[in-house]
DNA sequence: GGGCGTTATGTAATAATATGACATCACGCA
DNA sequence: TGCGTGATGTCATATTATTACATAACGCCC
C-alpha cells in the first residue's frame, strides 16, 4: 500500500473525528468526495468530481454541489474562486484563514495560514470570509 | 448636472489619457462599458452590463466579455471573483494590487491597495496576479 | 413495531456564466 | 487602391450552478 493512500486514509479518519466533534455527519457520499479531493492532491472541478463519483454519468449536479458545500462549511475543503475548483484543506484553520499560492504552470497549490484580520481593514468592517489567492509560478517552475 | 455625472466624466477622461499613454485604444464600446461600471458605483454582472448596452437584447456575450477583458487588462476595472462581477477601478495601481472589502449587506465595495508581495510568500514563488477579497459587513451595516 | 419530523440523497429541469469560431467592419498604411 | 491588423457582430456551444420536488434514511416518541 503506497504512502499516498495511507495518508489519505489518515486524513479521512481525522475528518471523521472532526465532524463528529462538531456534530456534523460525514456521510459516505461526502467522505467519498473528500477522498477524491485528497487523492487529486490539487484543485478539482465540480463536474470532474461528479464524473468520478459515477463514471456512467448518472450523477446529477446537485449531488456534488451539496457535498462540496458541506465540506467547505465544515472546513474540510476550500473553493478556489478564480479557478471554479475545489481543494481539500490540508490543515484545520482556527481563527486563521487560508491563503493559496497557485502555480499556473504545474497546477500545484501551496496552502498557508493568513491572519483573519488583514492590515488596514477599514474601520468597523466585520469580515466573515476572505478570499486570498495568488497566481504565478512556483519555485520549481520558475527555475526551468 | 449632478456631481456623480461630472465625476464619471472626469474618470473617463483620465481613462482616455491612461490608454493613449499606454498605446491602448479606449473605443466607444469599451468606454461605454467603463461608464456603466462607474455609474453603477459597485460590482456589476456581465449579463447585466450586456442588457444595459443594448436593452433590446441583441448584444451577444462576447461583446461584453471582450470589453471587460480589455478593461481589466488595462487596469481600469477588476473582476470580483467570488461574485462573478466586475467593478470599475477607483485608482490606478502601480506595483500595488487591489484588495476589496465587500459588504454583503449593502453591496458597497471599498477598494484599497495591498503590497504586491504578501508576507510569507513561499520561497521562489513568482506572483503574477493576486485575488484579495474580504466579505462581511461594512461599518454602516454593522451598527444597524 | 408504527407514525413522524429531520436530514440527506435522487432526479429533472433550467438558470447563469463564459468561450470558440468565423464573418464583417474600420482604419492606418504601403 | 489593396492589405494587414485590431475591433466588433453573430451564431453556436461549453461550463458552472441552482431550483424544485420526490424519495429515502434515520432517530425519536409513543
Ligand atoms: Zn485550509
Ligand atoms: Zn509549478
Ligand atoms: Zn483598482
Ligand atoms: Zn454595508
Amino acid at each position: 500500500m503506497g504512502h499516498t493512500h495511507t495518508s489519505t486514509e489518515m486524513k479521512l479518519a481525522k475528518a471523521d473525528a472532526l465532524c463528529s466533534q462538531k456534530g456534523l455527519s460525514l456521510t459516505p457520499l461526502r467522505k467519498r468526495v473528500l477522498e477524491l479531493l485528497l487523492e487529486a492532491g490539487g484543485p478539482v472541478k465540480a463536474y470532474d468530481l461528479l464524473a468520478a463519483l459515477k463514471p456512467d454519468g448518472t450523477a446529477q449536479p446537485p449531488t456534488i454541489y451539496r457535498a462540496l458545500d458541506f465540506l467547505t462549511q465544515a472546513g474540510l475543503a476550500h473553493r478556489v474562486e478564480a479557478l471554479n475548483a475545489y481543494l481539500a484543506c490540508v490543515h484545520g484553520h482556527g481563527d486563521e484563514i487560508a491563503e493559496l499560492f497557485i502555480c499556473e504552470n504545474c497546477g500545484t497549490v501551496r496552502e498557508q495560514h493568513a491572519p483573519a484580520l488583514p492590515d488596514h481593514t477599514p474601520e468597523g468592517f466585520e469580515i466573515s470570509r476572505s478570499v486570498l489567492e495568488h497566481y504565478g509560478r512556483c519555485a520549481q517552475c520558475s527555475t526551468t
